[in-house]
DNA sequence: ATAGATAAGTCAACATGACTGACGTAAAAT
DNA sequence: ATTTTACGTCAGTCATGTTGACTTATCTAT
């Protein structure tokens, strides 16, 4: 039962270099998931980031607020749905979003790479079994999209 | 590149079920990888511990502390040299560490079946080339013990 | 039309787990 | 004998999470 720490390493190693690119803006990890679910998913709602982050709305309203405040978020009013405040990348978020995204992805293809194509689709199953099955109707891109590109 | 996705939702639910058993105790998530770490490699010392965590000693000395004056980590000075402090669990840290490692065990177990034998190589051989080349010696268990087994 | 539900935001107080910097003690290494 | 190492501690700060209460705007159902 090494996955855990294999997990627990990987992990650690992952977000890493990120969280060394946050700092230089003054953000953390917490800035990096909400720009990165909105750089992904572009006019996503507010209550739809937080069921995929699992935290409260008064914690993301802080990150939240200070990506908008700050200019790398901008929020529109939901054009069928009012109430709903659609966010997206500004320039300046886009341009950290792919930074970020950089890292993490030069990452991932060197493991890729040095793995073969069989290990990442192992990979890719085993990580979609073991997160609650929920979730994982998110990736089956082909077949099903992901709940928040068409609101209930 | 839906493995950043990928990752963060297995580890999110991967850590959830064991955040809850451990609020039970009153102990959070860095309370859980100590108790992870002593229990998988008894004798560990607290700056080997240190370099796992990448942590400053400041923070672990607090959920360390806490541990240990909770009865669930004693503490013995190492024989060869007396500077260090050998952690190990306790009857009771044994306990916990049982049920925390059974609900990640379970998770896993029900993974690696539902994605066979094969699968399981490619996971463990992507989050291998994931992390830093440092740590990766540490599971090669058969070639090369990790470092925390033989002090320097 | 109005009553209730929902989406989002806000105020306040608090807990956890990180951090830095400074300092102390005991034991080992040089 | 001096320096380095292993460990611990005090004090202060920051980031990110929590609960609970309350507001505003808007949508939905009766």
């Amino acid at each position: 039962m090494q996955a855990i720490e294999l997990l627990f390493f990987a992990y650690r190693d992952f977000t890493g270099e990120p969280d060394e690119l946050l700092a230089e803006y003054g953000f953390g990890r917490a800035h990096h998931r909400v720009i990165h679910f909105v750089g992904r998913h572009p006019g996503i709602t507010v209550s739809e980031l937080l069921s995929i982050l699992q935290i409260t709305k008064q914690s993301l309203s802080r990150v939240l607020g200070q990506l908008v405040r700050e200019g790398f978020i901008k929020q529109t009013p939901g054009a069928i749905d009012r109430r709903q405040r659609l966010l997206e990348l500004t320039e300046n978020g886009l341009e950290l979003d792919g930074k970020l995204f950089n890292v993490q992805r030069q990452r991932i293809i060197r493991a890729y790479k040095e793995s073969g194509a069989e290990a990442v689709a192992g990979f890719r199953s085993v990580l979609m079994n073991m997160m609650e099955e929920d979730d994982r109707p998110r990736f089956n891109r082909k077949h099903k999209k992901p709940s928040f590109d068409r609101p209930s």
